[in-house]
DNA sequence: TTGTATGCGTTATCAC
DNA sequence: GTGATAACGCATACAA
């Protein structure tokens, strides 16, 4: 045998065989000749005012540098202190093989915000493959191993949500989560950005204005129809059932004859809600081109969001963009804050508005 | 008070005051009765044989369950000397705002393969690593913070990289870099793939074929040209300096006369090869079609990797892909490799052949 | 101003 | 088979 007899279970002496480890600050200490605790009040820089001699402090850092000393996250995790990492979990993968269903415009944020605090990124690979590990209460546990966690998409586990919530773990959900209390969540404001549509559309001396919604009661449907019938309503225009045209196929729906039927009754605009596949947007365009009508000549089309990819070469809509890039941005501030202990800010983040060229002043009346 | 003197500094008595705190093995030890080791060599599964009775084992599991016991991770990493993280270091941004320059395809195996081992990652970035501590050469040193990292990009410094494979640290660049003895890394196996498609064309008939390079003397295109020289020795058709024509700028000196040129002399098809821009098979195609040649019909053309994303539209060339999703899962999975104190393995990733619609046989001799 | 002692929750070793 | 006990690396109250 090698080792006589008291041989420690983990053969990790710094200058012996087998595999270096990571420098210490143990080593650290030793190689700027004071203690272990120096070494973590120093590189804590807890010791604020005088402390420490400014000639100890020097020769601690000047150890640490020339080890290439990082502290162990764990073990500052462990002793209730932080690690300055922040955790991303995706329940489906986070860069899917599909691009355009990925978080990659909210993770542009994400990074730049955690960056500009001097915070690292976990990225907790959850479900993507399935691994050995799969879906086990204990694959979310992993995200404890930083100071917070940032969770994206519809699917996640509220059950265990809850539990991390209520432990006092920091936990910011990206996107309206309102189902469990306490849950910290940032969102886009869907409310306010499509009552500002509605109050553009007014201001150009629209009276009567119709939103095309699809057959869905998501949040942001939901939110879009509030935020236009507010808007309506603060520009004393008439509301009522009949200014929202609520529809399952709106590709059947939207006829031409309908958007005759409807200028006729005076209406002079009409909003779309956004979806996943645009569906009413797309409806709404299609009908105007076969009704031989033209926009924004004959009537004017607002879209409460951004136009499909595939329609990105059309002409550019009035309506609003989602700031993803900013909502990342403002989960990432969230999550900082909780994890200094700080009351949650406002969650909604507001919509950029954008005006485009489908919209102009109603047509003379006849 | 309960504690007359020594009462601990951090008050985490399970049941008093302050944060919720979770159930911990002691706890799960008192309420099964036994101890706590005994909790966590049945947690642990690690006693297999018999060591510990199936009436404790189930009392203690039952007390787990009852308790919704959940390991602490930071612990249980701090024990095991090792935080299951694996670091992604780019010189850029991770997430660029331009898409199209992103490591999206390379991440998207990253991720992939790390979930299925078990791993987390931790993402750095050479301008973001440490707000605070700008990006000194130190910023790279934080890395150290996970179990291994993997390195993307050109720029890299290698004088940092070097230390860390000297202090034993685990490293895999993606991308070929023999520059620095003794790091590891993975890369497309440029030389194969080269080799196969003058095989491929050979077979088909070809006896004399042209390769059209830029004057670019990166890795991936002296791999490309030997592949290719290998590949017309192994199907013993002519060398030399004629069967490679190398220009700086491809769209002015491959012209239509050029072309015709290169016909009369008995070449039957040209091999371009692949770069940022697509240069050198975007001359070959417009000098083509500007010579009012059909191909295959007149000529065969092959490409050695993919079309340039605006001219994916056009018809498929042969040629072969870059696995990037592949070459992703191969460096995480040779990183996990290093980080088990193992042996690095194949760094060669094989390249996927693509027959296209750009090659045929060559035309009956006149 | 610096060093000493202790605990965080686990794992692993070794007597019992 | 089971139960003390000693690290793991760090932070911190307290003594010097």
């Amino acid at each position: 045998m090698e080792q006589p007899s008291k041989r420690p279970r983990r053969g990790r002496t710094p200058g012996a065989g087998g595999r270096p480890s990571r420098p210490r600050q143990a080593e650290v200490a030793r190689l700027a000749g004071v203690s272990q605790a120096t070494v973590s009040l120093v590189l804590s820089d807890k010791a604020q005012g005088s402390a420490i001699s400014d000639e100890t402090r020097q020769r601690v850092l000047d150890a640490a540098r020339s080890l290439g000393y990082v502290p162990d996250v764990a073990a500052q995790r462990l002793a209730a202190a932080r690690n300055n990492l922040l955790g991303v979990y995706s329940f489906t993968a986070t860069f899917p093989t599909d691009v355009e269903h990925s978080y990659y415009p909210f993770l542009v944020g994400v990074e730049r915000e955690a960056a500009a605090r001097g915070y690292d990124l976990v990225l907790f690979t959850g479900s993507s493959s399935g691994g050995a590990k799969a879906a086990g209460p204990e694959a979310l546990n992993r995200v404890r191993l930083a100071d917070g966690c940032l969770f994206l998409g519809r699917h996640v586990p509220l059950a265990e949500l809850k539990r991390m919530v209520a432990d006092g773990f920091p936990v910011v959900h990206l996107g309206r989560r309102e189902e469990l209390e306490g849950l910290a969540w940032v969102g886009a404001d869907y409310v306010s950005a499509s009552r500002e549509v509605v109050r553009h559309l007014a201001s150009a001396g629209h009276r009567r204005v119709v939103l095309i919604r699809e057959d869905d009661d998501a949040p942001a449907s939901t939110d879009r129809q509030q935020g236009f019938l507010e808007g309506l309503e603060a520009a004393a225009l008439p509301g009522g059932p009949g200014a929202v045209f609520r529809c399952a196929d709106p590709a059947r729906e939207v006829t031409p004859e309908r958007l005759r039927r409807w200028l006729a009754e005076g209406v002079t605009a009409f909003v779309a809600e956004e979806t996943d596949t645009g569906g009413a947007w797309r409806a709404l365009r299609a009908a105007v081109d076969a009704a031989g009508l033209s926009c924004p000549g004959d009537l004017s089309l607002a879209l409460l969001g951004s136009p499909p990819p595939d329609l990105a070469g059309g002409p550019q809509p009035t309506g609003f963009d989602v700031p993803r890039h900013q909502l990342g941005a403002a989960a990432v501030r969230m999550l900082a804050l909780l994890v200094a202990g700080e009351e949650a800010q406002e969650p909604l983040v507001a919509c950029a508005f954008r005006a485009g060229t489908t919209t102009g002043s109603p047509p003379q009346p006849r």
